[in-house]
DNA sequence: TTAATAATTGACAACGTTGTCAAATCAATT
DNA sequence: AATTGATTTGACAACGTTGTCAATTATTAA
């Protein structure tokens, strides 16, 4: 039925090796031959058969993407990946993973052995599941790792300036005169929550602000999270003059607790959040944000492990992107009130 | 380095086909020799090559799902497929697929091309491509389709009663007293969104309410779209009592803006959606509305495409999964108002 | 027991490509 | 013109499976 690249050997009056060769830009076939087969190959409508090539070449060309579960940083890590999947020759394979379900680690497992794929992305937290890693490791498969550390010693991995950029942001409500600022933090064994939060402690220790524990609230990366903390924190007895809730769905849960309290933003509280990676503009319009810059962190990873599967060094094994801030209206400076304690 | 089939059938004394047999579940080998090959398999941590099978057989066992972009709906639909990957032979492939977009175009004609994919289910508007259309019949590659109607002839399909639902809740919220009922459409162009129109349109007049084209807005499915639509309808000389989203985005935009407005929702306008596609109860509590049932959808349509694709002929071809009424409270009862027209 | 039939097993040729290495051709140098 | 060396080309063996069909063995019927 499909054309062979005998058949185009035939036609070209030529061996099927040097078909071969034209087709995969080899060089040694002169100009007029290399033509002819060309030509060939254009009247049989010849496509190369890539099972074929997979066999002989002990290679997928498929690599993988590992996801713990389907939320909105998920979804634009997806989009980012699919759209990546116009390049090139790979077909890239996103496959969600639970850690310690069992269903996952055989998956896994299959894809590797079976060489479906070439190699794999992993993103936190699937990378702390030490079945995943073990795996990873004796099987020798070309990996990447998204997130601020390595897992295994070495792993090449991509991230952003989490701690930098929640430093950066807390300075900035201070220096608008914020002095009670809450925070909403994400899950402790999440590292990127936890170094934004560093970064926050750090921020407020150096301008000598009073660090207290209050402000700092549990509150899960989503939005009934968010609420729950805001309307906590906003419960207390000198409630913060502004927020920053190190997501994007907590930021949203605390503006409609704000609402729901008829707390206006930015009047009476400001509100920062960090991530920017779901539409939250669209969504919830106007919050100012770290932009955590999740495409050029997907993409990077993606290219990074493309050159590994290939054999190429990277020419960087880590590679941290910075973070800025957005400034979108919900934050307003106030007036510096009197410093009461931390005066000595 | 890896283990072949050959060394099995050494170690187990007998031919390789033999050990084919065992590994494919095949019949005619005595449950002793069984034992023996499938003891070697275990000793030597045989697993078997797919790109040899797929040499041989002709057959990729990946399977692709297209997709026009990437928002909530996607985001559901690619987080069910992706969970689905966890079963049997085949990888699934999530592509994205932009109509008239030459790469997109090219993209997969070259996976339908060169085998990679068995098969391709198909998400509004991919469908409404020609080019895309074309190739899949041309091809001859097996397609189902998330939708409801055929793009072609015959083409099997999966989709939900969205003509049905929008009429039950539009005729349930004429039941609880509402007379002006504005209602929050999807393009015209995707029929899913036309069913639902219709559906509303024809609740309306079966209760002989006087079908008002100022209460039916044009708006996006999003939040943008609902929430400009809804502020058109709130400033209407007589607003509408009740207000039915055609999606969810579009129903988070409107709840926005009915808030803004400081209208209480359900005290002074009741709210109803069609989708709860995305976690829309975490994100936005309250709204009541048609559930469209996309998860299962969705995993109808791969398995009746892995039934295509091994050549088992479905015992459906057309499928459509009901429709149902979730009740959050963002509806309420009201007195019934002395109809002013459409009484001869 | 023998013949006929059914079940089991294996030898070997596909599948369509790429890698290896030898043969053939060409260009350059003596 | 002969020799050398580089370039171009091709023959053929992998790659690891499954499909075909013949050979063998077991089972049944006469």
């Amino acid at each position: 039925m499909a054309v062979t690249i005998k058949e185009v050997a035939q036609r070209a009056a030529c061996s099927i090796k040097t078909v071969s060769r034209v087709v995969n830009d080899e060089p040694h076939v002169k100009p007029a031959l290399r033509e002819r087969v060309l030509n060939a190959i254009t009247e049989l409508g010849y496509v190369p058969n890539i099972s074929a090539r997979q066999l002989v070449q002990k290679k997928s060309y498929v690599i993988c993407i590992l996801l713990h579960s389907s939320g909105s940083f998920q979804s634009t890590l997806i989009s980012k990946v699919l759209d990546l999947g116009y390049e090139g020759n790979y077909e890239i394979l996103v496959q969600t993973y639970y850690p310690s379900f069992s269903r996952s680690r055989d998956k896994i497992t299959t894809l590797i052995q079976q060489k479906r794929i070439d190699g794999l992305v992993t993103t936190p937290p699937c990378d702390s599941d030490p079945f995943l890693i073990d795996l990873i490791k004796s099987s020798g498969i070309a990996h990447v790792h998204i997130a601020p550390f390595q897992p295994t010693g070495g792993t090449p991995y991509v991230s952003a300036e989490d701690y930098t950029g929640a430093y950066q942001m807390t300075e900035y409500l201070i220096q608008k005169g914020h002095q009670r600022i809450g925070c909403l933090m994400g899950l402790r064994n999440h590292r990127s929550s936890l170094d934004r939060l560093f970064g926050y402690k750090a921020a407020v220790e150096a301008h000598a602000l009073p660090f207290d524990v209050k402000y700092l609230v549990d509150s899960e990366n989503n939005f009934p999270g968010g609420y729950n903390a805001t309307r906590m924190l906003m419960s207390l007895s000198e409630p913060p003059t502004a927020i920053f809730a190190l997501s994007d769905e907590a930021a949203a849960g605390a503006l409609y607790a704000l609402n729901e309290l008829k707390i206006d933003v930015p009047g009476q509280v400001s509100l920062a959040a960090f991530g920017d990676i779901t539409h939250s503009n669209e969504i919830w319009p106007g919050i100012s944000v770290v932009k955590y810059p999740l495409e050029q962190i997907v993409e990077k990873s993606v290219r990074m492990l493309i050159d590994l599967v290939e054999g190429l060094q990277p020419d960087e094994r880590q590679v941290i992107f910075p973070t800025k801030i957005i400034e979108r209206g919900s934050i307003r400076s106030i007036a510096a009130p009197v410093r009461q304690d931390n005066r000595r």
